[in-house]
DNA sequence: GCAAAAGTGTTCGTCTTACACCCATGT
DNA sequence: ACATGGGTGTAAGACGAACACTTTTGC
């Protein structure tokens, strides 16, 4: 079921009268994409071309309306699903965007951001999605390009206080695979010495008996502890 | 003008079909109140007594529906000062609650949080509003509560990497009643030499010429420094 | 003078950073 | 053997907590 028509954020499922306020869920959804060579990772993130006025033809966050009879942490899980097929590990809810002019309608947009791992972004491809990177995005639909700052910036900001980081790696890893997801994410290269004692020190990470073997001396094989409470959302985070 | 009929968030001010998703505006407002004593300044925050169904009778937060010709942080600003006529000198948004559940009819809302100084908390008394400890909160309408937890845990969260605490105090000041606030927010004393040496060398306080006098050995009196760029919002605080 | 708050100095332990160095493996 | 990334050691500087100490006022 591909659905890419639901990022129509001007026209609602149904037609209503003027002056009405609609509510729309769009998610930023980020993964990295490691390039051939040695180059770091970059950060990307998948758009919908939109087939509709307005800003037809122009690329946009997925999306879609709300549905009354879901949560917002739902719509933005479904809407993502039914846009691109994306099932993200994380998801937290952003901002609400309100602007009067941000759309010809009023539209409320419920933004949430997301990530995957790259390997889960193989899904069969969509039409009319594609993916961008971060630091370089054409003109977007709506406020979307300022939505996609505001976005990076939490991500950059998060990932410093906050073991996100999780959701861009699979189960198992080695200490220089998170290494690499956190120097792609901030821009800047970490001194691995000085990451392993950090990690390490957090109690974060339980060490398997595991080893990443194929070039030079084989690397420990690390999981993220489950027991360990992230606690990165307050009060929001009670709920399991 | 007193329109605290305002915070009935299940009746729309045009009834709609079912299915229909509406918008409200609601904002968790603190100030701190100094006790007759020695005691450590409370927190405290205004609530209004809804007088419709559903929850009539009980204590809500101040707000209202969001009117389709007006942004976001306008609506806040607007149902605020109709509802308790404050207007604060701090505004940012919280986050947006929309679980299915969580009102009779199906309401979206958009929750603010808000800073004033407890001398602009002396308008004429409303009707249906009172101040309560946000400590010790009696049970209020839909999920309010959860609401009130979380941005007292913002609070928390933000004075220690923002210059928040400026929205609950006048121009100038000492350092002492700047370091009062912190002790009030976070609920434990600071140590006043450790607390000075911190805030000058942050660079964000102007000492001026004058001292405060009346006890014991003159404090001087300092401002905050408007130049200073606070950016603990990101890219969302380009908005001067 | 004395109490009390304003303001300064100093020490100690922890955390960050930089970088030297050893270890274990594939080729 | 040697190149390379995995992993450990260590010293310098930054920073925060604790607390002794000096200064300046009201009484």
């Amino acid at each position: 079921m591909t659905r890419t028509d639901l990022t129509r954020e001007a026209d609602a499922p149904a037609r209503r009268a003027d002056g009405d306020i609609r509510v729309a869920v769009s998610t930023v959804i980020f993964t990295l994409r490691r390039p051939r060579g040695d180059e770091r990772a970059a950060v990307v993130l998948p758009l919908v071309r939109r087939t509709r006025d307005p800003f037809e033809g122009q690329w946009a966050l997925p999306g879609g309306w709300l549905d009354a009879t879901e949560g917002l942490d739902a719509a933005a899980s479904r809407t993502l699903a039914e846009t691109t097929g994306l099932s993200p590990a994380y998801l937290e809810q952003l901002y609400a965007f309100g602007a009067v002019d941000r759309s010809p309608s009023r539209v409320v947009s419920i933004v949430y951001w997301a990530l995957v791992r790259e390997d889960e972004t193989r899904t069969e491809p969509q039409e009319n999605v594609d993916w961008f990177d971060a630091e370089s995005l054409p003109d977007l639909a709506f406020d979307h390009n300022a939505i996609v700052d505001y976005a990076l910036w939490r991500l950059r900001n998060k990932v410093g206080y906050s073991r996100i980081a999780h959701g861009l790696l699979p189960d198992v890893f080695t200490l220089a695979e998170l290494r690499e997801v956190y120097e792609s994410i901030l821009g800047r290269r970490l001194d691995p010495a000085n990451f392993r004692r950090q990690v390490e020190s957090s109690d974060t990470l339980i060490p398997t008996d595991d080893f990443r073997t194929g070039s030079h001396r084989p690397a420990r094989l690390y999981r993220y502890d489950r027991e360990v409470e992230l606690a990165d959302r307050g009060p929001l985070d009670i709920r399991h």
